[in-house]
DNA sequence: GGCCAGGTGCGTA
DNA sequence: TACGCACCTGGC
């Protein structure tokens, strides 16, 4: 069978590894060194770099239409990697994770998953949402599924969702954030629209969704890329180099989350290297 | 067998 | 404002 492909000739690093491992996504799976198979989109996709090319096995108009953009390779990050990099400390992390890129996600994925993230390990978010996709999503082709509507979440059960998908005492955060999506209480074009701090606000009115779910859903999931999510890696890290009172807009700029993203990957990756 | 994880929300001081 | 605690579950 013809397989259509396309190649993509990098203007700059990219490392699909660190895109794929950074903690922003839960569906990538590798295959090889610097190849992943994932879902996006309702799309099914394998990603390779070699040689400074990507190549991808769709054809170039879906690369073009879907993932170029879910890649973020349209943006310059070296002029951003230089911006971001106003000290030492932060010039190191820079260094360390340069093929990072902020995936631009689906926003409804994107509060789901972070949802499930809370207080759990990534294995176990993992699983949760393999399980949510079989169970409630398309099957784009065989085993494959794709992540499933707000609408068809929003018609399960809380018990369906603690004991089946093994969401546990999360269950009725998604179920709420299931509904409110399918209901248009969540409008994402209009919370892309509004400036970070003001679409944070409505999200944290969802129940589950705090400060730190929020600023994912508007970094990887709408697109701010001012937003700076904090967990307790982030906060052990700020606290150390820049104490208690930080505010990452003044320190970083419009990119403090992609700023966010290379001190997490690093602090993360030394974390599992001890 | 027990500890604890990439958080949130509520009660208390 | 700050801290302590409960909440499901499973990886280690």
């Amino acid at each position: 069978m013809f397989q259509p492909k396309t190649v993509y000739r990098l203007r700059d690093t990219v490392s699909l590894t660190q895109i794929f491992e950074c903690g922003q996504c839960f569906r990538w799976e590798a295959l090889g060194p610097e190849t992943y198979h994932g879902v996006a989109f309702g799309r099914e996709v394998s990603l390779s770099i070699s040689n400074g090319c990507l190549t991808a096995d769709c054809p170039p108009s879906e690369f073009d239409a879907v993932w170029r953009p879910y890649l973020d390779l349209d943006r310059d990050y070296a002029a951003i990697r230089s911006a971001v990099s106003i000290d030492e400390h932060t010039a190191q992390a820079v260094a360390y994770g340069a093929g990072l890129r902020i995936l631009q996600q689906e926003p409804w994925e994107t509060l789901c998953s972070f949802i499930l993230s809370q207080c759990n390990n990534i294995p176990r978010i993992r699983g949760i949402i393999a399980r949510l996709c079989a169970r409630y999503g398309e099957e784009i082709c065989e085993n494959v599924f794709a992540f499933p509507t707000p609408e068809r979440i929003a018609a399960a059960t809380e018990e369906e969702l603690r004991t089946v998908v093994r969401c546990g005492y999360r269950a009725p955060y998604v179920l709420a954030a299931a509904r409110a999506a399918a209901g248009g209480q969540l409008d994402w074009d209009a919370l892309r629209a509004l400036p970070s701090d003001e679409a944070k606000v409505r999200l944290m009115t969802l129940p589950g969704i705090g400060d730190k779910v929020a600023n994912c859903v508007l970094l990887f999931g709408l697109g701010k890329l001012d937003a700076f999510p904090v967990d307790v890696w982030m906060r052990r890290t700020i606290n150390a180099l820049y104490g208690k009172n930080f505010d990452p807009v003044s320190a970083f700029g419009p990119y403090a989350g992609i700023a966010q993203q290379y001190l997490f990957y690093r602090a993360r990756s030394e974390h599992s290297n001890q």
